[in-house]
DNA sequence: CATGAATGAGGATTCATTCAT
DNA sequence: AATGAATGAATCCTCATTCAT
């Protein structure tokens, strides 16, 4: 889109032409080494095996390309996570259908359902957002990424915490704090996949993790709701 | 254990005693090393930066003699795992007491809180627990080791199970599966953790770990509750 | 100048003043290159740490701009020494003072303290003239201006050349060869410099700078004395 | 000798025969890699161009066992400068000549014979020592071996020192401080090297090596002289 | 049993230079 | 003329594991 704003600025068609198409190659690039970023670092071994050199030669550019797009190995990651970010937080907004006249409860049901559904579709980009490592991630990433990573967090945080307001102003949940209550709602689905997600706990478990974590929605419910 | 059985199995006194005593030193070198281990991975940068070289000097053994004890470098870290889920597992135990008499929603209080009382003192052994990466964890150690750490977290959930079965007798919870409930319950409550110890997820969040803990508890007893 | 003799060349008013403006545009260019050369090369952490994307984002212009004026990394540190040289010929010509009628020993005094002084003003170039390595230099560097580099330093040698022929004159130096003489005079000056400037055998001299080159001057003086 | 030492204070005949020789194939293995590193440092394309591969390939080990012996490519070439040193000391002491009766003077000319004769037998050596860059060196060496290169380097004015001692004695040298006297004589003469060892300059200078060098020193003793 | 010397694959990052536009 | 995107060789250093003694 910014892309289109400045070209219309620009009165010289020719000199638009070829600065638009610049930017656009310029983006496709960088496009064509997240996407080989994605499916090398997603496939293979895990984060940790995947080089950069693995990178540059999925995207079929040199090594010294891949660093002119992004600064470090961790950047791609974050740009990794940025994006799967984007998904999750459309797929929040989406099921919350704030252009539908529905009740808290079935909201809350279709978020819960959203974010299941987003683990099942894209259980790397899951991964990826659990494995940012404490330390690692803060320390190797330019504060302005890790902003995002925080922004995009939080507004996908924000449709859980209108469709609680909503279940305070049904009278449907009892609860003090919305955000607190969003948080537990979230920590609650989000401890169920983290436990499915490793096999060795989903082996001690032993319940389907669809079975479990419908309980969860219902339980939540019935433990945040009046009487 | 194992060592004194084998040791009364031999039924040459002199021998026998050279025996256990070079059994004892070999299991007081096993020590000497878990614990080397323990200090070198639990501190400085955390576990990828701690080199096998770290724990044999740290041990004061060569570097070879740990791989006597030890087969790989993940060998090491699973068997503090072992240790780690020794500790909970006696903690949970305790907590639910069973030599006393106690009604089944205050056996889930002291559970609970004797969960969120190891991850506050043993950070680093539950950082481990939730480290152990699908692939790299059933991959690089052998069956047998991975036999026990399923096995003892099992026992560790059954106190769980034990509590909500107890909830069931009593009327307190209405639920068809205690094993499924104990999974929730601890789903519930591990991804309370999970979600706090993640600095960004932590600030995202915005409420105190134990808040949201405790919170957590109530609102799984009553969403387990019946009516 | 070889501009202007250039521009003179052209008998077309008009093109001569487009060209003679195009010319001045292109010496502007280089010069802001060389200028940016200077910052940044000489700042930061040495020469080595200093790279073309610095120079040419110091000078504004881009990359192949740079590589436009100067074909090597090199060349440019070579142009930045035939800058030093200039500026370190000019000084010793105005210590030399033709114009004025001083004896020789008062203009060796002043060539050897306009030396001096011009290595603690410009210690940089100072050091850029002593770095240029042999083979790397040599080879590095388009014949033409190792030729410049070659010419120049001599014309700078030859001011001293001219002060010790006085002194021959003026019996006070009782030398067979006034260009020998002249490159003694030089290097044991130089050697005091190349000593203080290395902080290690700086330390070993225990002597300041100062002190020692004026026993420098003083003595050769006397050693280079009749009788 | 070290090792002669201790295995004498060891009883034990076996174990003091394998303890020898595991350390002198210690030795030797580090020896062997500090002449690789020689070879390789010194022949080629200058110390740049020169890398750890280079070194460990020439002395037929893996690359980590030249880590295992140095800890730092820096480190390889501080020691190959303390070689120099030690020869350097070595062939001033006996071009000193403390045991036998010669007077101050000659003492000198052999002594400044025997840097000469060291620059010129052992150029590398000398280039390195010249060449040992301010910040790097002193940065990138443990400090240990910084004050090994400066007590070596003291240790060889030293003898210079001594030899000034006795001229001023012997009533040949005028000069207050033997010691600013020394650092006079070795920056004169080690100018001319430094002169003479850069071939642009040696092609400016125009006198032989040998020539220039002679009058530094009969320059040098006649100005330093009394009268 | 204990040792510790040896290994070498592996990996992130840099930068001078080119060249199509 | 000016640009700056693309390149990829080059480099130092790490470390889990082996094995001869």
């Amino acid at each position: 889109m910014a892309g289109r704003i400045r070209s219309q600025a620009n009165s010289n068609g020719q000199t638009r032409g070829a600065a638009s198409r610049r930017e656009r190659e310029k983006a496709q690039r960088r496009d064509d080494i997240l996407r080989a970023a994605r499916e090398v670092f997603f496939n293979n071994q895990g984060i940790h095996a995947a080089t950069v050199d693995d990178v540059a030669a999925r995207a079929e550019v040199g090594k010294g390309t891949v660093y002119l797009y992004f600064d470090t190995k961790e950047t791609i990651l974050a740009h990794l996570l940025l994006e799967g970010l984007d998904t999750l937080v459309a797929d929040l907004e989406a099921a919350y259908a704030a252009e539908q006249d529905l009740d808290a409860c079935t909201r809350l049901r279709r978020i819960a359902a959203a974010y299941l559904e987003f683990f099942q579709t894209n259980p790397e980009y899951y991964r990826l957002m659990m494995a940012f490592d404490r330390g690692q991630f803060q320390a190797s990433v330019e504060p302005e990424v890790y902003q995002q990573v925080y922004t995009r967090s939080l507004r996908g945080l924000e449709w859980l915490v209108r469709a609680i307001e909503q279940a305070q102003a049904e009278g449907v949940f009892q609860v003090k704090d919305a955000r607190e209550a969003a948080s537990l709602w979230w920590a609650g689905h989000n401890g169920v996949l983290v436990l499915l997600s490793h096999p060795l706990r989903a082996e001690i478990v032993a319940s389907s993790l669809e079975s479990l974590y419908n309980s969860m929605t219902e339980t939540m419910i019935k433990g945040l709701g009046g009487q």
